[in-house]
RNA sequence: GUGGUUGUAGCUCAGUUGGUUAGAGCGCUGGAUUGUGGUUCCAGAGGUCGCCGGUUCGAACCCGGUCUUCCACCCCA
C-alpha cells in the first residue's frame, strides 16, 4: 500500500516562486550585512546538548529538539533511572546532541572556541534555519530562518546606531516603510525595579511590563501582583504605564524616576546618545521609538534591546530583534567580551511582504526567452542559438520536443516568459528566427547568425 | 505544555434531521486549431470524504482516539 506523503508539524517545502521570494530578501539582508563589514559564518546545525541547554531559560529547554544518541543507548541507562520513567533524568543520557534554537548561542560558542584567530571587533553575519519544538501558529514555525548580524569586542554605542542604520536600509531597500525600531535599555528595566524595591522580581516584572499595549495596564497590574510585587511598589512604577511622548520627553521622566538609580541613570543616558546620534544622521523610512515596556529576551541582553515592529496595520509579531549582551561568552569562559547583534526574521518579513504586494513582479519570471521546437533539424539549430543566447547570459531554454505550436506557446505562457522565438523549416531556410513579444504580440526577425541584434534590444 | 478550532478532487469550497451513484468554480488533459499563448466553445480524467476504531439496517454527517491546520495562553522570529 502506498504510503501517504506528509511532512512534519511547523515545517514547509518551499516551491520555485517562494525560494524565488525568500532569496529576494536573503540577498538584500546579506547585500547590506555586507556592506556594514560583516563576514558571513555557518555553523553545525546541532550542537552538543549542554552547548544548549540553560541558556534560554526553562521555556526554551523545553522547546529545544533533542537528537537520540545512535546506536544502543537505552541498554546503556542504569535501571533506577530507566524504571524511574522520568523524562528529566533520562534525557540526558540518551540524548547528547540537539537542533540549534538560535544562532546567538551557537555563536558565542564560536567565537569562544576560535578566539584566537579572530580579530576583535568581530562582525559576523549568519543566515541558517534554527528549530523549535513550539506549537505552531501564523508566522511561528518548527523550522526557520535567522537572518542574524553580530558584533562582539567592542563596547562602543556607534554599534548600536549601525544596527539602526542597518535595519534601516534593509527595510527601506524591500520597499518595508514605516518600520518601527522599537528601542529600550535593559538598566532601565533593573533600575526600575531596584527603585520600587523588586529586584528579586524583574524577570517577572519586565515580563508582565512587556505585555502592556497587548492586554492594558489594570492585566499588568494584576499579573504583577499575583507574581508577588507589592502594590506600592506598583504604584513608584506607574509613570511607565502612561508614557508618552517623544524619546526626549520620555526620557526626561525616566530621569526623575530613576534619580536614585546609577545602572538607570546609565541606561537613560546610552539611550539618549544613542538617540542622539541616529537623530543627526537620519533614516531613510524607519521610524525609531523608545519603548520602556520592550523586555525581550531578557536571558542574556544587559544593554540595549531592539524589536521591529512592521507597518501599522500588519497583523504580525516582531519581524525583528536584538539587543547587546555584555557576557554571553562568559558562559563558555572567556569574559569581558561584549556584543551587541540583530535579527532578521526572514519568515514573518517574507507574510509581512506578501500581505503588502511588495515582491517585485519580476520575481516570478525564472526564463527571459523560451524557444519552440519545431523538429529534428530545427530543434539541433534552436539549440545553437539558445547555447549563444546563454552565453550571452540570457536565461534561455528550449522547448525539447516539437510537441504541438498551442501547447508550447501555453507552456511559455505559463511560464511568464516575455520572448517566445520560432525557428521553424521556412526561417532555417531563410537563415533567420523569429522574436514574439508575449505582451504586445509583436513579431520580428533577426538573422540567425547575428543572435547579437536581438539582446541588444532587451 | 494548557484550552479551543480545522480537515471533502491539484486549489478554493458546497453537501439538507444520518438514506441509493458525493457536487461546483478554477486548474489539468484532449478537441475546435498540423506555425501562434492569454479570450471563447465542446468533451474527458481526477475522491481510501485526514487516519484508526465505535454506534447504526445504513456514516462525509453522530461518538472516541490520533494526525494536521489555524487561534488564544506560555513563550517567541
Amino acid at each position: 500500500m502506498p504510503q501517504k506523503p506528509s511532512i512534519p508539524k511547523g515545517t514547509r517545502d518551499f516551491s520555485p516562486i517562494e525560494v524565488a521570494k525568500r532569496n529576494h530578501i536573503i540577498s538584500t539582508v546579506k547585500k547590506h550585512f555586507e556592506i556594514y563589514g560583516f563576514q558571513p559564518i555557518e555553523t553545525p546545525s546541532f550542537e552538543n546538548s549542554d552547548t544548549l541547554l540553560g541558556k534560554y531559560g526553562e521555556e526554551g529547554d523545553r522547546l529545544i529538539f533533542k537528537i537520540l544518541n545512535s546506536g544502543d543507548f537505552i541498554s546503556k541507562v542504569d535501571d533506577v533511572t530507566y524504571s524511574s520513567k522520568n523524562s528529566a533524568s533520562l534525557a540526558p543520557k540518551i540524548t547528547e546532541k540537539a537542533l540549534r534554537y538560535d544562532l546567538t548561542v551557537p555563536f558565542a560558542r564560536y567565537v569562544v572556541m576560535h578566539q584566537n584567530e579572530l580579530d576583535f571587533p568581530f562582525k559576523r553575519y549568519q543566515i541558517q534555519p534554527v528549530w523549535r519544538a513550539d506549537r505552531p501558529q501564523k508566522g511561528r514555525f518548527r523550522e526557520f530562518y535567522q537572518c542574524d548580524a553580530d558584533v562582539v569586542g567592542a563596547k562602543s554605542l556607534l554599534q548600536e546606531v549601525e544596527f539602526v542604520q542597518l535595519y534601516d536600509a534593509v527595510f527601506s531597500e524591500l520597499g518595508l516603510e514605516g518600520c518601527t525600531i522599537k528601542m529600550n535599555n535593559r538598566k532601565i528595566l533593573s533600575g526600575i525595579a531596584e527603585v520600587i524595591g523588586a529586584q528579586q522580581l524583574l524577570l517577572d516584572f519586565t515580563v508582565a511590563l512587556d505585555k502592556l499595549d497587548k492586554i492594558g495596564e489594570e492585566k499588568v497590574k494584576e499579573e504583577m501582583r499575583s507574581k508577588g510585587i507589592t502594590t506600592s511598589a506598583i504604584d513608584k512604577a506607574s509613570p511607565l504605564f502612561t508614557m508618552e511622548g517623544d524619546h526626549q520627553t520620555q526620557l526626561d521622566q525616566l530621569k526623575d524616576l530613576l534619580v536614585n538609580s546609577n545602572v538607570g541613570l546609565e541606561g537613560v543616558g546610552e539611550l539618549e546618545t544613542i538617540f542622539g546620534v541616529v537623530e543627526s544622521l537620519g533614516l531613510q523610512s524607519a521610524q525609531l521609538a523608545l519603548d520602556v515596556t520592550l523586555a525581550r529576551g531578557l536571558n542574556y541582553y544587559t544593554g540595549t534591546i531592539f524589536e521591529v515592529a512592521a507597518p501599522e496595520g500588519v497583523q504580525m509579531g516582531s519581524i525583528g530583534g536584538g539587543g547587546r549582551y555584555d557576557d554571553l561568552t562568559g558562559i563558555f569562559g572567556l569574559k569581558d567580551v561584549s556584543g551587541v547583534g540583530i535579527s532578521f526574521g526572514l519568515d514573518r518579513i517574507y507574510l509581512v511582504l506578501e500581505e503588502l504586494n511588495l515582491f517585485p513582479q519580476a520575481l516570478g519570471q525564472s526564463l527571459d526567452v523560451l524557444c519552440l521546437n519545431f523538429g529534428k533539424e530545427e530543434g539541433k539549430a534552436a539549440l545553437q542559438l539558445v547555447s549563444k543566447l546563454r552565453k550571452s547570459g540570457l536565461r534561455a531554454d528550449l522547448y525539447p520536443s516539437s510537441a504541438k505550436v498551442p501547447k508550447q506557446f501555453k507552456y511559455a505562457d505559463k511560464r511568464k516568459v516575455p520572448y517566445v522565438i520560432l525557428l521553424g523549416a521556412k526561417e532555417l531556410q531563410m537563415g533567420s528566427f523569429v522574436v514574439k513579444n508575449m505582451k504586445t504580440g509583436e513579431q520580428k526577425s533577426y538573422p540567425l547568425d547575428k543572435p547579437e541584434d536581438f539582446t541588444a534590444t532587451l
